[in-house]
DNA sequence: CTGAATCCGATCAGATACTG
DNA sequence: CAGTATCTGATCGGATTCAG
């Protein structure tokens, strides 16, 4: 079955207040997990893509492409048991799956978006950064080398 | 060396208005790349720490306990490569090395803080949405096993 | 103290085959 | 159509060792 997370935990009660050492620090926080799925690959356009309309399992296939059906469906499943989205089947045949993003998966969607936006809108500074970076080691490995 | 990006990529010039399709899609984006770096298990908590104020490796690495040496190391090139935190090396003996947040950096924490912030607003909602889906698909095995 | 390099087990994820 | 199950190569990350 492959579950991701173990079912008894003990969600570490926060403070309130922002405390770093609070939001990770232990496997068992709960705050690490949902960054965790969060962070987790395909979760992310998923969610932004379900955020414009419901969308059937072939439809999010067809659209995210590069996805395999297994990891869709992975994703689809621990995306579900966060309550983030909602899997309705349609008895009829052939069979008739909707994903749609639940009140809180939209929230998320909010924050999702806060980010995006800051990856590009500093893009090209994290370009340069980048490429200064490998011009600055590969400089050094000449060095080290001895030319 | 085991480096995470190779180095000559096009990256997906952004049209400026929010495309799903734009943001991720091909590995080849850079958007795709930051976010990776971004979802990173280690790399919040290390932005996080830094934000508050500069700090030596084996500060980090006593800080953030869980995280192996090989890993902080990782994390902390990969940061640097992106231009998100300055490593700065002072000529003595025993060596010192201190990392600082950049301005870059400080601002990602920004945004990475209303991440944290939902989540932490939000644990109690998805812990209840688990232990319901578990109940859900615990009982659906029930029957299909036939009890 | 701050790493880099290597080894190696654990986990991940793609491909494939099968099912209601 | 919408999955599940299995196999397997690829990748990740911890432990260990060595070095400036």
């Amino acid at each position: 079955m492959e579950d991701g997370t173990s079912k008894a935990q003990s969600y570490c009660e926060g403070t309130g207040d922002y405390d770093v050492r609070q939001w990770d620090q232990r496997e068992d926080c709960e705050v690490r997990q949902i960054l965790d799925r969060v962070a987790d690959k395909w979760s992310l356009l998923v969610i932004a893509l379900l955020d414009r309309r419901t969308m059937r399992f072939s439809e999010l296939r067809r659209e995210i492409d590069g996805v395999s059906q297994r990891m869709l469906t992975v994703t689809l499943r621990h995306l579900e048991r966060d309550g983030l989205i909602r899997r309705t089947v349609y008895p009829v045949v052939p069979p008739r799956v909707e994903y749609t993003l639940t009140p809180l998966g939209e929230t998320l969607h909010e924050v999702i978006k806060s980010l995006v936006d800051w990856t590009e809108a500093h893009q090209q500074e994290i370009a340069r950064a980048r490429s200064e970076y490998d011009a600055r080691t590969e400089a050094e490995q000449r060095i080290a080398v001895g030319s």
